[in-house]
DNA sequence: TGTACATCAGTGAACGCGCGTTCACTGATGTAC
DNA sequence: TGTACATCAGTGAACGCGCGTTCACTGATGTAC
């Protein structure tokens, strides 16, 4: 049954993405090792082949998401104001309710990331280290334009931390909305233009916080 | 052994408060009811003469620590622009290192509620819209007043959590920072003065993004 | 290039362990007369 | 108010279960000659 080095490591690539995804959907520690393997098409017990713990699977697997997370933001970037603006507006309306578009690691498991091994929590560093340098390089330098990015950064993080928790629908969009809003200003003029001109996810500004 | 009714009462409002503190610190699947029932001074077994499944507990804990913070936010909006300035001074400055200061349950357990029951996740939503509702009566009523309330309180969430996974202790002050110069000449004026008057963390407005 | 042997990816059964939960038991508290 | 009985908070032992992990086994692949 054995297979070539090459099928190997696609499998292990497999088992990491598989993880992944299962991971920001349903938390880290409720994700069991042989529902990964499972849903990867192997049996639990192939998963030693491949991984000597499941701590190390976490710290892959939370490192690729960052990765594939933060090269997603960076494409974006790098295809200029109106991809960028695009991307966001994607990523806002998207994310809030549900995490697709890849699901940002820190909105879906910021709590428990905090709390993993010192190999985890440094490849999850170097992914939000690399988001934010993209993000201070994207402006013009001033210390206020980097302040500007850096605050936005966390606004959109708080935002969607704080929609997917209140149940009442028209808050939760509402303070999603209110960051899309003042993210058109700000802080790349040129992205803030082409966000100013999407439609907004709902008119209203005044929402009542009654259920 | 049986225990009068008042001691009774007594005990469960010690085991929620014990809980709440221990998911916060811990996590909320990372923290077991045995280990609870011993922290609050008890055997395990006891627990189910005050909850009938440990759902019950994570529904009543969270939605004690969400009162519990709402509740000093409001305490501290209260006492004037002043205390509220300082309150958030406070806050951005030990909650980012280690949660002290009693600490944000979206903050601390945010992705693990947001996969909770039904009930927990109710809670949890209504501290957090009573937040906001706070938030909202902070301003002068216009919307731009109260969409800035919600955008700092975003980026005061955010930020923090993004702190709190940022390895590099510069960096992850630095991000801090930036919102509490922000929070300075916002949502409130008055507010922001007195946080304008308060020394910063750091004063680096440059940071190296390498560690 | 072909053969002989070592390696090892994947399997199914089994492990120890800690979890949430249940149980029979205790004795002090609550209650009915 | 005093007595007799029911209640039930807290206990220690035990439960089933699913978790992460290990194992002996298999047969196709890798490697040495």
């Amino acid at each position: 049954m054995r297979k070539s080095k090459a099928e190997k490591a696609e499998t292990r690539k497999h088992i990491v993405e598989t993880a992944s995804r299962m991971f920001k959907e349903r938390g880290i520690g409720a994700t069991g090792v042989g529902e990964i393997m499972v849903a990867a098409g192997l049996t639990h017990s192939a998963f030693y082949r491949h991984f000597s713990s499941k701590e190390e699977l976490v710290a892959e697997a939370s490192s690729s998401s960052m990765e594939v997370f933060v090269e997603a933001a960076h494409t974006a970037m790098k295809a200029g104001p109106r991809a960028f603006a695009k991307y966001l507006q994607n990523y806002l309306n998207s994310e809030y309710r549900n995490g697709t578009l890849g699901g940002c690691p820190v909105v879906q498991m910021g709590s428990e990331l905090a709390r993993e091994a010192e190999v985890t929590r440094q490849g999850v560093s170097n992914g939000l280290e690399r988001l934010i340098e993209f993000a201070l390089h994207s402006t013009d330098g001033s210390a206020d334009a980097e302040a500007d990015a850096l605050f936005m950064m966390s606004a959109i993080i708080g935002a969607i931390s704080v929609s997917r928790l209140v149940t009442n629908a028209a808050l939760s969009a509402h303070v999603v909305e209110v960051v899309r809003e003042r993210l058109a200003y700000r802080p790349t003029r040129q992205v803030g233009q082409e966000l100013a001109k999407a439609p907004a996810v709902r008119k209203a500004r005044k929402v009542s916080v009654q259920a």
